[in-house]
DNA sequence: CTGAAAGCGCTTACAG
DNA sequence: CTGAAAGCGCTTACAG
């Protein structure tokens, strides 16, 4: 069953049916018989042909690094259900974590003629941009900026700042600040900023910075090397994945949280709330975010003005894992 | 750059340029042409042009309740990387919870000319099973089975049995079992008939069954009545969600885990060691298993012998969360 | 408002 | 082994 048919069927011209599907303009019975025939006979074009020809595919790669982390799966369910409503369809690329395949993916999307591609970035190389330029399609990158390149971000530097005043305000003046590679801009550097900027306007305060991966088991194996060297009333991570790792590692020591030991993570993953205690993070809202960025990249298809950076909100969720050392 | 101008530069006809691409038979000299004019302007086929011909996209759709859940991340991944190995491209579709929308994606993938479907199932209907007919593709089930379809499923009653069969020889013997709704087979229906197998092998012992949802909350709301009406020495968690969300109940009431109340989960989710204590539980292997229903796909699609029902492996795996009340 | 024709970039018998 | 031609199912000027 195809479009011929369906002319057939209905007694006019092909032109006529793909007038019909794509719009344009009809004669009021020849749209009505054209429409009952579709109906009757249940008939629906073919992509393929559709976009050999009309060179858009209605469809949105988008690129993460790993399936299985909280924000990856939040923003991309955020980005499906915004595309859906704008009619577009979602191709997710997994690279596992491979910068190497975040480019192969930039240019197969492209070759799959995708209209634009959603990059959740972690680091952005110079074969990343070479893979822009060359695809020529309209990029948009999520957890990290580029001067070039639309991106939406989260606000790290102001979130970290306020979570570290918060702590501060609780009294916490040793400080253990567990981070990540500063490779990572938004995570590595960002945040580390903000925690900074939040302590150098607190006198009397004194802060160690130490550094992990993003894996919940590395943290368990560097916290209690921070616990013994420093011995910090709190320990910042830059992660919830790493406040985890520390929570884990302070009760098999028998330490309780946050009595002996206060934590923060950063993310507002669930998870969070279910350890015992709750753990105290800035939350990101990685949904909304994902809805965002298909909604830019949209404008950016059509070709629409729009501000090289959008920035996400977050809030900080005080829970259980501080404890308030004066008052 | 399309296969007429290689053709054109190589000097041959378009129809050998497409014989070399897909590995027809091409004289020795012939092949070298094409093969550097090709490298020389990277040429790649339209993809688009090929389908539309060739009727067949190298893309298997896979359909997904959800994007945040640790089984369906993982399997997603084993899928994704067996399907990259054996050159096809994997289709993501996301329903969340929907079972309307579960149908719709039959149909919509189908249309999209996907070689075939992998559908995460949690119910199958008699919407499902027409669907399922009218596409007219290789379908292939994961976590719930049915006669009539190639399925891959979890050893739900086996491990069920067997953690079962371990937490009685720990000496306990007024259990709760907090399941799910019967309407999903696997979780609901298997998993506690296996856990009541191993109890009917025990005398002595007493047993009252529970619901909830698969969702944290609920389980944490639910555990507090468990407690007070039933008084059991151990909760048997239908899975790892349903766990975390009793050890956060028992938690807050100031309950100690195991001494006070032990608990079990199911599924392997990683979340499970981190906890503290770490939750007994009875893991799957889902990345496994995601491989293994992507090369099952295949060879459906190739039109190869395959069984119908293909058993994946499980796992006991014990932690602190069980006391050990005899020896 | 409607139709005939060309063309998108491939693949696939068919002939040689 | 190689080529000319038809066709996959659409869309898009161009005419009327």
């Amino acid at each position: 069953m195809n479009i011929a048919d369906i002319a057939k069927i209905a007694g006019v011209a092909k032109s006529t049916v793909s007038r019909y599907l794509n719009g344009g303009s009809i004669g009021e019975a020849t749209r009505k018989k054209i429409e009952s025939v579709i109906k009757e006979t249940g008939y629906s074009p073919n992509k393929f042909a559709q976009s050999l020809k009309a060179k858009r595919t209605n469809m949105i790669g988008t690129i993460v690094p790993r399936l299985d982390s909280y924000a990856t799966s939040q923003t991309l369910i955020g980005i499906d259900k915004q595309l859906l409503d704008m009619n577009f369809q979602l191709v997710i690329s997994n690279t596992s974590q491979s910068l190497d395949r975040e480019i192969e993916y930039i240019y197969s999307l492209a070759k799959q003629k995708v209209d634009g591609i959603i990059l959740m970035a972690t680091e952005i190389t110079d074969s990343h941009l070479e893979a822009f330029e060359a695809v020529k399609i309209p990029i948009m990158l999520v957890g990290q900026q580029h001067d070039q390149y639309h991106s939406l971000i989260h606000d790290d530097f102001e979130a970290s700042y306020e979570l570290g005043k918060n702590v501060l305000k609780k009294g916490h003046r040793k400080i253990a600040y567990l981070g990540v590679s500063e490779k990572d801009i938004a995570v590595g550097i960002k945040r580390k900023e903000g925690f900074r900027k939040a302590v150098s306007e607190q006198p009397g305060c004194e802060v160690a910075f130490f550094e992990t991966s993003f894996k919940i088991e590395d943290a368990i194996k560097k916290v209690p090397e921070i616990i013994e060297e420093y011995h910090p009333s709190l320990i910042f991570c830059a992660t919830d994945n790493i406040a985890l790792g520390a929570l884990k590692a302070a009760n098999m020591r028998g330490l309780s949280v946050p009595r002996d030991l206060s934590i923060t993570g950063f993310g507002g993953y669930d998870i969070t709330k279910i350890t015992y205690p709750g753990i105290t993070t800035a939350k990101f809202h990685y949904k909304e975010a994902g809805k965002i960025s298909a909604k830019n990249m949209v404008q950016l298809i059509n070709g629409e003005q729009l501000s090289k950076i959008t920035l996400s909100t977050y809030k900080i969720i005080e829970r259980e894992s501080v404890d308030k050392l004066i008052d």
